[in-house]
DNA sequence: GGCCACGTACTCGGATAGAATCTGTCCGAGTGCGAATGG
DNA sequence: CCATTCGCACTCGGACAGATTCTATCCGAGTACGTGGCC
């Protein structure tokens, strides 16, 4: 039950993508420098983002990222399960059928009480972070934190955001997977 | 967000141990044996159980381990927490603060947006666990899987069940944590 | 002066080491029962 | 026949390797811009 690390940054980085204007984008070193983590190992995580349709590349210069959708449209949960993988945190291995009396799979037919009460609760996590977007944490950023890093962060976005870029090279990536 | 494998056999353990009588004990050899999983490393999990209060060992022959307080008042979020450590999955870093722009720390006297929703998917995770007891486990087993497999869960108790045992070790366990 | 070709610099993408954690195993400490012995 | 003592078998507890995943890094492929040369 641990988060990678990966999680909070591939969700800051989505969150600064999100104040870019429509179709600019920003080099993931840019923001890989402003939070003093690996470029390298940030972009790992971002080609996973690409991956799974949250994001969209340009390469070459004035290349960068860009949110692949609105903001609204992209929720915590989309972040987390494309970092994390989409597979429950709780894999029930029925360990209930092992053993020495074995008895005939009929009898398995319910689900194992366990596995279902685990599942119950996960949804209950992935319904708490599907409720969340990324707009909504901009949103409340701007409102609630202090001027002066709304600020700071405004002046990063517009010195590192840059004007346009195609994006076909993403496109032929999201019709492979 | 990958829960550890240890947990599903923690929580088959603890309630099979629901199961047995007030003072009854079961050896972990015989569940682990039940379970086809590795004795040795059921132990591991088992231990951590101990050290945080939800079981008793006794040691020696006719030895074994028991529930430390009532089934009803074990959730599966005891259990997970246990073998999982308390620590929330998601732990912010703070790496809004870290970076070249350096602001005062009061700028960020307010949370992080991102954590604090993250906190509270998680904590939506842990109610839902702690709604559910080993006895509420127990129970709907009882009442909604086959005949059969209550009837073999029943006979395997009877077989290994334990008739008492001293505990003097397991308090001293837990008055040094 | 305008157009084209080339080189360069910058971006992302994938493959490759190192660290930490999870998984699995072994050996040792402690305990209660049972047998053997002596009274 | 009964009490005591000793040994043994069984339990949990902690220390020790192997495997898998996470973390971090480096090098390569592709692209747009800028420069230089040519028409």
């Amino acid at each position: 039950m641990k988060l990678s690390e990966g999680v909070e940054a591939a969700i800051h980085s989505v969150t600064i993508l999100a104040s870019l204007g429509p179709g600019e984008t920003m080099p993931a070193a840019a923001f890989a420098d402003a939070y003093e983590i690996s470029a390298s190992y940030l972009l790992k995580h971002l080609k996973v983002l690409v991956a799974d349709g949250l994001l969209e590349s340009v390469s070459g210069p004035q290349g960068g990222y860009r949110l692949a959708r609105a903001a609204e449209k992209i929720t915590l949960l989309d972040v987390v399960l494309a970092i994390e993988g989409r597979q429950p945190a709780f894999r029930c291995t029925e360990i209930r059928q092992r053993g020495p009396v074995r008895l005939p799979a009929e009898v398995y037919a319910k689900p194992c009480q366990i596995n279902a009460a685990m599942l119950k609760a996960e949804r209950a996590y992935r319904a708490a972070l599907a409720e969340t977007s990324i707009a909504d944490i901009a949103a409340d950023f701007s409102a609630e934190a202090d001027p002066r890093a709304v600020a700071a962060a405004c002046a990063f976005a517009e010195q590192n955001k840059r004007p346009q870029g195609r994006s076909k090279n993403t496109q032929a990536k999201g019709e492979k997977a």
